[in-house]
DNA sequence: GTGAACATGTAACAAGTTACATGATTGA
DNA sequence: TCAATCATGTAACTTGTTACATGTTCAC
C-alpha cells in the first residue's frame, strides 16, 4: 500500500494537517502495522490536492508556520474504497530479531541474551502502548484492529518467555567459536 | 537488514547458489520474516566475491546454465557476525488486511466477509508450511524461529476465528453508503 | 541557552523490485 | 505445445528515507 492511499484513509476519520497523520502514524495504533515519513507525506498531500482527492485549507497561527489542514473529498473517498478493492497483500513480517535468533551459534552467548530481555521489554511497552489505544478509540474497525495487535503481541511475548530457558542455555561449545569470530570482526 | 546480510546468513548453513537462496527466502522458514529477489541477490553476491566475503566455484551443467556455487569465507562469517552485533531494530509488521479492516465501514460487506474468510484460509496454509519446515530443520536457532511463527501465526487465526461475528455482522446501516462508495469508484 | 514540539517542504540518495533477455529440459 | 523449473544477469524504475533548510515558542 502506498502513502497515498494511507493519508486517504487517515483522513477518513477526520481533517488533519501532514504532521498530523505522521504522529498518528508513529504514535497510533497505526504505528504498528504501517509507517510513513514527512518526506513521503506532504508530497503526496499536495499531488492529492491536485487531484483533487483533498482540500487543503490553511489556517494562520501565530509563532508557528501556517497549518494545512487537508479534508477529503467525495472523490477521495471513492478513490480509497477502489484503491481497498480486490484481495490485499499478504502481511509482510519483518523480523531483525528472528534472523538473529537464527544465526544464535555464531554469536556471543550474553549478546543473544542481552537482545532476548531487550526483545521481551520492547514487546511489553508495545503491548501496554497499544492497550491504550483500545481505550481511546471505541469506532469498532479501530477495536478490532487493536484486538488484534493485542492477541500477537501476547502470543509473542509469551512464546519468548517460555522458551527464554532453551535459547539461552542450549548453547556450551560455541561460545568459543563466537568469540573468535568477534576478534576476527574487529 | 541487507541482502549481503541475508546472503551471508543462508550461506553459513550451508553453500548455495543465487537461485536456491531465492528459493530458501521464498519457499523455507525464512519465508515469514524477510524477502529478497533475483535482481538483489545476484548482484550482491557478486559484489561479496569480489570483497571476499564469498568464494565462488562454477559447476557446468548440461542442458542449463552453469551453476555458481557460493560458500561464505572467513571474512564473510567475521563481518555476518558484526552486522548481527548491536540491537536488532524491532519488527516491522506491515498489514494491508488490517488497514482494510480499520476502514471496513467504507466498503461493501460482502467484500469484507470475502477478505476476512480468504485471510483465514491463507493464515491456515502458511500454519501448515510452517509446520512443515519444522520436522525438516533440527537446528536449534530453526526451530525457535518456526516456533515463534507458529505461536504468532496460530494466535492471529484465534483472534480472527473468535472476532468473525462481530465484524462481519456489526454493520448494518453502512452498507447503503459502502454500496454508493463503489458505485462512484467505477 | 538548549532542546523539544510545532509545522512544512525539497533534493539527494538508498535499496530493492519489475521487467526483460537467454536458453535447455521436463511433464501435462 | 505450453507452462514450469532450473539458472544467471542487467537496466530502468519505484518508492520511500535521510538530511537539510527555516522559524517560533515553551519548558527546563
Amino acid at each position: 500500500m502506498n502513502v497515498r492511499t494511507l493519508c486517504l484513509g487517515t483522513l477518513n476519520f477526520g481533517d488533519a494537517t501532514g504532521y498530523e497523520i505522521k504522529k498518528m502514524v508513529e504514535e497510533g495504533m497505526f504505528n504498528h502495522f504501517i509507517e510513513a515519513s514527512y518526506g513521503s507525506i506532504y508530497p503526496a498531500l499536495t499531488r492529492m490536492a491536485d487531484d483533487d482527492l483533498v482540500t487543503c485549507r490553511e489556517e494562520a497561527q501565530e509563532g508557528k508556520p501556517d497549518k494545512k489542514v487537508y479534508s477529503i473529498t467525495a472523490k477521495g473517498r471513492s478513490e480509497l474504497a477502489s484503491a481497498l478493492q480486490g484481495t490485499p497483500k499478504p502481511d509482510k513480517f519483518k523480523s531483525e530479531f528472528l534472523f538473529v535468533m537464527l544465526l544464535a551459534d555464531i554469536l556471543p552467548a550474553d549478546h543473544i541474551a542481552a537482545v532476548y530481555g531487550q526483545r521481551i521489554e520492547d514487546l511489553r511497552i508495545e503491548l501496554a502502548q497499544m492497550k491504550s489505544c483500545a481505550d481511546t478509540g471505541s469506532h469498532p474497525g479501530g477495536q478490532f484492529v487493536v484486538g488484534y495487535g493485542i492477541a500477537i503481541i501476547e502470543a509473542a511475548i509469551g512464546y519468548l518467555e517460555e522458551s527464554r530457558i532453551g535459547i539461552t542455555t542450549d548453547r556450551t561449545t560455541e561460545t568459543e567459536t563466537a568469540g573468535t569470530v568477534a576478534t576476527a570482526a574487529e
